[in-house]
DNA sequence: TCGAATGTCTAGCGCTGCTAGCATCGAACT
DNA sequence: AGTTCGATGCTAGCAGCGCTAGACATTCGA
């Protein structure tokens, strides 16, 4: 079964190779230049061998997706565990998400903005987002009141800085303001 | 003259025949749907003809986009307009701008997640988007503490606002409680 | 060693946004 | 009134898109 193994190995590698190299060049030239052609040029394989490891381009759009939201989930927690205190641990988290988004726009869009068929909040979500989804809840959870459903304030909280984030990412708010956007959120929030 | 100010008029109103076109395709089928071929044919007309009008169909989409703001704008106005107390006010418009981006999402897509380049938030920003963005102002305004900078609290209502609109559009919050995030935002804002 | 199976490639389909170049038609001038 | 000329809208086509059918090696198991 060596033979076999190594197969496998090799698929899993070559898998591992497209989904880096969509995400490299999203990251470098935006989504609009990964089309398949010039993916299959970059992992130096035919067009064809795309569709043998997914089934259209928007799986492997949401493959990528998937690793940055990885990638997100444990920034959260690195943020958020850094501080003792509930508000400062917010503080860094919020920073955290907006600076992601800030600074890789791409993998971001790819995440919350585009339409990508991850089912969101159920308990079929994947457990990446799971586990980001289950920072905010840690890091918002002290600020509810008695009467706040903590999923929902949640929600709320995450709604707002996805606004921000998309919206500064677009232009359509004014620059060199972010900081004070996000001290005014947060001043009503915890 | 009167030869000249006819085939102004008639180009005025095929200009309108396109955008309304562009429109009531995108509102029916979603922007995909939107191919310079369809359109043509819509209009009866030959492609060339919509590059004689528009420089490409970035330039259709933005005229869409900004065709809905001054829509949206209008119906922020009266919303707000409607009450006398500030608080209603504010909810009412909240209520509206949510009621927009649910009822009509690819005019929502086209004016605030689609990349246009509309310049926002300076003095070179057309009207329409003034009109709509001052209405926030003066919903938002009357809860502004002495620290708060108006146009940065505004900004932030309208991100968190622009946050669950588009979310859940696509599907990312769960369903059956927008009512209740729009409880818990206002309650922390008014 | 030979047939079967696996894996990869070339070539091509029906789209897309966009444009060059050619008719056609009506206004204006002699 | 006849001719010229400019404006206007058309046909046809380019390069590139996502995706796939079918041919071609190459490698495996008997």
């Amino acid at each position: 079964m060596s033979i076999q193994e190594r197969r496998e190995r090799e698929r899993a590698e070559r898998h591992r190779l497209i989904v880096d190299a969509a995400q490299e060049l999203a990251e470098t030239e935006g989504w609009d230049a990964v089309t398949t052609r010039r993916l299959a040029e970059r992992v130096e394989y035919s067009q064809p061998v795309l569709y043998s490891h997914f089934k259209g381009k928007d799986a492997i759009v949401r493959a990528v997706a998937l690793q940055a939201i990885g990638d997100l989930a444990e920034r959260l927690r690195a943020a958020r565990a850094a501080h003792r205190s509930p508000a400062k641990a917010l503080r860094a988290l919020a920073q955290a998400y907006l600076d992601f988004a800030a600074t890789r726009p791409a993998l971001y869009d790819a995440m919350f903005v585009r339409e990508v068929d991850l089912s969101f909040g159920t308990d079929e979500s994947p457990p990446e987002l799971r586990a980001a989804f289950g920072e905010f809840v840690a890091a918002v959870a002290p600020f509810a009141g008695d009467d706040d459903d903590v999923e929902t304030l949640t929600e709320v909280v995450w709604s707002a800085l996805h606004g921000q984030a998309t919206l500064n990412q677009g232009r359509r708010l004014r620059p060199d303001h972010h900081q004070a956007r996000l001290d005014v959120l947060l001043s009503r929030f915890s």
